[in-house]
DNA sequence: TATTGTTATACTCTATAACTATA
DNA sequence: TATAGTTATAGAGTATAACAATA
């Protein structure tokens, strides 16, 4: 097994995942960006918009884009913010809440199917493997230098 | 190590390869689509736009922005196809081919720095655990059914 | 004066549908 | 009639810059 091989498959697991998740996406009007933000602010709780830019590295013109189509679908609200009468905190309604709740389900599940050939022995030394990458991968960005784009 | 943190490295390290693969376009007039056309290009040879459109998966439309920019740019050309009047074929130029040997130079060296603090054996585990990951992942798509997002 | 969110503008990737020129 | 590539149109993500209301 060379560095090639284990490389092309970091990256084939990697579009997998993505168009795994595009699909599920289908006809329910989300999307990557706007999913994500429903899940950051699952974790903050009910936030201004500028919170959300920084928490997703995002301009704030993206996030108005972004919570008016999430408004639009019902799955966030803009409610006033109580003390600062220029901000407005998003939050989710029933239906978003609901919606995260789903995706940590099936997240879950996918994590758990996906390794279910695996034993104890090899997720642990798999979970090692992925750290060591990990690790490696954050020092050579940590440089500002990028590493060297993979091309798919 | 649950099958969540092994989970959450492969969404961590896929990631950051984005965020370096983003970086490394910088100034370049490049970017992930055009790129990944280039690179298709060179393993077909000059080839007409639907054959790019069939390999890259992406409406035939869509190849005809993506040749416009690097045709622009200096990376491709539009030749007359020599027996079918409808068709042209994209071919690289001599800049095109150089981009592309310097991206898989690049990437061969990045593969190799992922795993340099890995020995034989636990490169071996790595790819083993990937493998059985990847192909746990092509069961499940080819269900038709999604998996269940992987929300970031 | 600084910050929050918005309007204005622009670029990129993507898709479908209609059209032109050729097979 | 079918195919190759284009124009037309549209939606989504992203960015910067200018502007309003509020701190």
């Amino acid at each position: 097994m060379s560095h090639l091989q284990v490389f092309d498959r970091l990256l084939e697991i990697s579009l997998l995942l993505q168009d795994d998740m595009a699909r599920s996406f289908a006809g329910s009007g989300l999307t990557a960006a706007r999913t994500h933000l429903m899940w950051e602010l699952a974790a903050l709780g009910p936030s201004p918009q500028q919170a959300l830019a920084a928490a997703l590295k995002v301009s704030p013109r993206n996030v108005t884009g972004l919570v008016d189509a999430l408004v639009q679908g019902g799955f966030v609200t803009r409610e006033p913010h109580p003390t600062d009468r220029r901000a407005t905190l998003v939050t989710l309604t029933e239906r978003g809440a609901t919606t995260v709740r789903d995706m940590a389900r099936d997240r879950e599940r996918l994590a758990r199917d996906l390794v279910a050939d695996l034993d104890q022995a090899r997720l642990e030394q798999l979970g090692q493997g992925l750290d060591a990458v990990a690790a490696r991968l954050h020092g050579l960005l940590a440089t500002g230098a990028p590493a060297g784009g993979a091309a798919p």
